[in-house]
DNA sequence: TTTATTGATATACTTTAGTATACTGATTGT
DNA sequence: ACAATCAGTATACTAAAGTATATCAATAAA
């Protein structure tokens, strides 16, 4: 994607590069889970009311491999009642810009796919 | 993955921007065959030969898909013998700053996730 | 006291993604 | 004439991802 020419190790190290970072963000739930807990819903039974179709056993799942990622940390607070509560870390806002050109790239690319051809 | 909060409609809708662009550029192999032809590779046989473990199978679905996507061209050029050529598009060069980030993030991750516990 | 809600887990299933292997017809090389 | 290479396709299979449904123990609400 570049004008240099890379060698086939450099080219298959940067393909390791971009695997993982597809295996830690791709999947059917993981970034409406991401942005669920961005818009501001922080508990279990919230977050699953606020993505339509998912399955509780999704939603467990994909909120274990996003805290191994740290992109996200479940706390238990026993002030007076026990609560889970889920958050974002700061860390997770490393993905912003990645998020932020999918989105971009994504409108654009369904506009130029389904206009009329010329 | 910005500070204000969105509808959840806007969030749906960003939502679907970001899916597009994942169904595009996920799988296995969409990546390294996208490289590979960056990499000078424009034969059938030589993108087969340059990726180790693909299976004719899914490089042919997978081309298919790609020129689909309007990111790669399949032309049969007929002087003095039959001569199959993928090329990328110029349009597949707007996919450059994501694979450049998606590179970045997952070497910085990787190291982030492997580093001994502070 | 019963009912609902929370935060899940377990089991079984279906669907999608990817693999393995054999094959084809056209061309080029020996 | 025979083998090799090119650009694939067809069929059958396995593995991974995701769904459906039931269940659980601990609170909280009516």
């Amino acid at each position: 994607m570049n004008d240099k020419k890379l060698s086939d190790e450099e080219c298959l190290r940067d393909m390791r590069h971009i695997q993982d970072t597809l295996y830690v963000i791709s999947g059917k739930w993981k970034l409406p889970i991401i942005m669920s807990i961005n818009n501001g819903n922080n508990r279990f039974r919230e977050i699953s009311r606020s993505i339509p179709k998912i399955t509780l056993r999704m939603l467990s799942k994909e909120l274990k491999e996003l805290e191994i990622n740290k992109l996200i940390t479940r706390t238990v607070s026993e002030d007076s009642s026990i609560l889970i509560t889920y958050k974002l870390t700061a860390y997770s806002q490393t993905l912003a810009p990645l998020i932020e050109e999918m989105k971009n790239w994504g409108r654009n690319h369904k506009a130029m796919i389904t206009e009329k051809k010329t």
